[in-house]
DNA sequence: GTTTGAAATATTGTCGCCAATTTCGGCGAG
DNA sequence: CTCGCCGAAATTGGCGACAATATTTCAAAC
């Protein structure tokens, strides 16, 4: 790990990996320690994670991760609803007959997550049906918006899963979306998304209050002042 | 001009009124001497511009100013047609007595500045009236993303309020938003955004080939090499 | 006259050092 | 016992120097 964008990519990951505590500080020479690098690459990384919006950063105090009140978890979820939902119209005039077999097998492949209750195989085959629409709609401009915007919700994002029978509303969504797509009919593709992350924004608002919650990944209790 | 952020801000507003030729070469020292500061300050500058997707940065080679191709500046504006789109909904949910009365005011300075054919107070009230209502929503994250979609598309957006004829179809547009954020009716305000800017759409799409025009800034001719 | 190659120059990348600022810890006064 | 103040440590900010790489220039051979 000499160089510097291995330093960054492997930053970024470890932050939404949630192996940093919400609000942790990031001090420079633990980073340093950590991937084995030199201060220049992490004082080289941290702007470019500003501008992603995972970190905040304030003069003489250093960097720390970022928290996304419920608030703006909301916003953000209504600027993907219309992004998204311009992505399912592209995606309905531009795809292939390739195209609709592949988005027809992540389908199923959530029926089975549904029915068998895999949580976490119905969240992988949704984050891959969503990335499939991008793909096929080719707007690179919605995409990298889209893809900024869902880094910063990772850990509501997996909160919402949990939510009991959220998985079988939204597979009834995605089918809808599905046909829609396969239908060449774009008006209705944009109206099933925004209609699918819609209810997303609901699930967000009835959520409770945050901070109380673990992540899977290893999260070896982080101190906040040494 | 000493410290960084300064030095950030100079620089951006230099690009964005087109004080550097398209493509042209962003070297450290020339800025520092140009912003009487030091390298240091260039160099923190650079990621940024690059979050902005103002400049091009390329290992080793330094920074370039950004051109935009026309294809892209498409792209952009389809986002922009979504997101303005969420924002004239809620700015009808929202808008007081007092918001509709300023839309208002600038609609009046739009009407004349069409009947006198002043092409840049139009351009500027456009500006205006695009930028209010953007605050009437108070969507600080679709709000975030416009302003910088819109920094990347000055030279494109100069260049459209020359074709002959479009104020007075654009202001036929502006008319229909503000009327129905006046009655508060989202579902109006989104629609009638989205029309006005598939016609913005239309008309870069008709846009000649770039590349013939001169900005009304002071350009000091500027060498690519030395 | 054109092309190829290498030396010279220009430019960016990386580093270690020191300064500026914040944060932490302890001491004393009330 | 608590609160506020002051010094010490920790941390980030800024700089100059040097290394690595790209670009240009110039000369020589074809």
């Amino acid at each position: 790990m000499a160089d510097e964008g291995a330093v960054l990519d492997a930053l970024r990951d470890a932050i939404l990996q949630g192996e940093f505590v919400a609000g942790q500080r990031l001090v420079e020479v633990d980073l340093c320690e950590r991937f084995a690098c030199r201060r220049f690459a992490v004082r080289a990384a941290i702007p470019v994670l500003l501008s992603e919006g995972l970190v905040d950063v304030q003069r003489h105090r250093g960097a720390r991760v970022r928290t996304i009140p419920i608030d703006e978890a909301i916003e953000i979820t209504e600027v993907r609803r219309m992004l998204e939902g311009l992505t399912a119209a592209r995606a309905a005039e531009r795809a292939t007959p390739a195209d609709i077999a592949a988005l027809q097998d992540i389908i199923g492949q959530m029926r089975h997550a549904v029915s068998s209750g895999e949580l976490v195989s119905y969240s992988d085959a949704n984050a891959r049906l969503h990335a499939l629409i991008r793909r096929i709609a080719a707007h690179e401009t919605a995409t990298g918006i889209i893809e900024r915007l869902r880094a910063q919700l990772v850990r509501h994002q997996f909160r919402l899963s949990l939510v009991p029978g959220r998985p079988s509303v939204s597979l009834a969504q995605h089918e809808r979306i599905v046909a829609a797509i396969e239908g060449n009919d774009p008006a209705e593709a944009e109206s099933a998304m925004r209609d699918h992350i819609t209810s997303v924004i609901e699930s967000l608002r009835s959520l409770p209050a945050e901070g109380s919650h673990r992540t899977g990944a290893a999260a070896p209790l982080q101190r906040t002042r040494r």
